[in-house]
DNA sequence: GGTGAAATCCTTCCCTT
DNA sequence: AAGGGAAGGATTTCACC
């Protein structure tokens, strides 16, 4: 699908604040909020905008540790490895990269216990699987929803 | 601030669906409206709710890859290096780790010319890092936005 | 936590350019 | 093909119980 300055001007606005109402919008591209709404349909229904989410705190819901874990995948496993993987709670991201590690994921945990037993109890357990390492997240220096949308193109 | 069921509840609905009307919301925990409007509010203020993001295709505004990229920092230049390093343009996320690496960051790029760019042109020439690795996603297998909320405490 | 009412918003249809 | 006006029904919001 073709995006023009419009597209990327609501795409802007909802993905800073997806409760922003279509009549507020409207106002700040200049248009009819039933136009707003017919573009926001489109651009739905183009699978450009996948869905809207409110973010949580998770230190609020009992999350005080994060996690980045890179694991090595034994060659021909990948498929019942990742089916796996997705099924441990607390995994939020798998990714399979290129670089030292086959898969990265992003693991969520209440402490460093359930941490440890999430690596130790469960996964290392796992086969398929041969290294990993964990990358606790001391903290974030930056973190902002969604990517960068160019102004035009 | 103190969560019990009926915020856990609602905050998951609103992970899912950020634009979910508060009468739905309401409907399905069996409770007015008024009410979920009310704990919302409060959800907000204590900043268990952060905001409400659409959530955007990359590929639809122009970014083909996207990269964890590994990062040494030079004891002493940590927050010069974060400084300079949030302010690259394509970086969505930095964090602080323990392991191999000090730093981890999400980037997003148009393509691999793109992502050399921003590597080679740009990171590897700042001051503060002395070694990076960049791992490039070939694909994620899973990614759910959000943390996972417990149904109790 | 709920009710009720006013203000606002969403949505659709239809007309215009 | 794309945008706007208008109108209904739904939703949000706020004061008060």
């Amino acid at each position: 699908m073709e995006l023009d300055d419009t597209d990327r001007a609501i795409l802007r606005i909802l993905q800073e604040d997806a409760r922003t109402p279509f009549s507020e919008v409207a106002r700040r591209i200049d248009m009819s909020s039933a136009t707003v709404h017919d573009r926001v349909s489109r651009l739905e229904e183009a699978g450009v905008i996948r869905g809207y989410h409110a973010e949580i705190d998770p230190g609020s819901v009992g999350y005080g540790v994060s996690a980045l874990v890179g694991l090595r995948v034994q060659q021909g496993h990948e498929d019942e490895a990742l089916a796996r993987l997705r099924e441990v709670d607390g995994v939020r991201e798998i990714h399979l990269t290129t670089g030292e590690w086959d898969v990265m994921m992003r693991v969520y945990a209440e402490n460093t216990d359930d941490l440890r037993e999430l690596m130790f109890g469960q996964i290392a357990g796992m086969d398929g699987f041969d290294r990993s390492q964990t990358m606790v997240i001391l903290g974030t220096a930056y973190e902002e929803a969604g990517v960068p949308i160019p102004s035009h193109r």
